[in-house]
DNA sequence: TAGGCGATGGTCT
DNA sequence: GACCATCGCCTAC
């Protein structure tokens, strides 16, 4: 997983043809106590107990939808959190999603990024590689900065966050 | 520009 | 019944 993390940086998902450069993430695995698959699996999680390569989403405070990528190995409940993407496919849609015109603002957070992507509950354990959903490999490698995780109360001293290196579209600076 | 806080509902204890 | 991997508005400086 702290490998698929930062090679996650850098590169494109698309939902329905609309998104852009993944730039922040975080990572998540079974051992740790923030992450939801902690416990064991549930109703909600169970998803991230099954093979790599698929959403999980779930609702935040009531109010927000995240999406996370299952990754590693079936059974190792291990899972990156999308936190913010440069936007490139589908700008005035998101704009529009987003009722907004300040393009960073756009897809800088995990809760604006599934709102500027249309993503709800039904994009759940959704295969990466299958329509709606697409994921691109990047080119080449970027700077990978790295740093403690956000909004998080347990294990709060882990530097599981990744982002891209002095880009404009982090959620907040490393 | 930075920090406080209310909204809001699924999930787990 | 409490917790929470957030956002955006409001205030104070």
């Amino acid at each position: 997983m702290h490998e698929v993390a930062p090679d996650l940086i850098g590169a494109t998902l698309l939902v329905n043809g609309v998104g852009g450069v993944i730039v922040e993430v975080e990572a998540y695995h079974h051992t740790d106590p923030a992450a939801h698959s902690f416990r064991g699996p549930t109703l909600r999680n169970q998803v991230m107990f099954g093979p790599p390569g698929y959403t999980y989403v779930y609702r935040s405070y009531g109010i927000h939808w995240c999406i996370n990528f299952v990754c590693e190995k079936a059974g190792s409940a291990s899972a990156v959190l999308i936190r913010a993407l440069e936007p490139t496919h589908g700008i005035a849609a998101m704009r529009r999603r987003r009722k907004l015109h300040d393009e960073r603002s756009l897809c800088s957070g995990p809760g604006k990024v599934t709102q500027a992507l249309g993503i709800t509950h039904a994009h759940n354990a959704l295969a990466l590689d299958a329509p709606p959903m697409a994921l691109y490999a990047r080119a080449s490698k970027p700077e990978i900065a790295a740093g403690v995780r956000v909004g998080i109360t347990k294990a709060i001293e882990l530097p599981w966050r990744y982002g891209l290196k002095g880009s404009r579209f982090l959620s907040k600076p490393f």
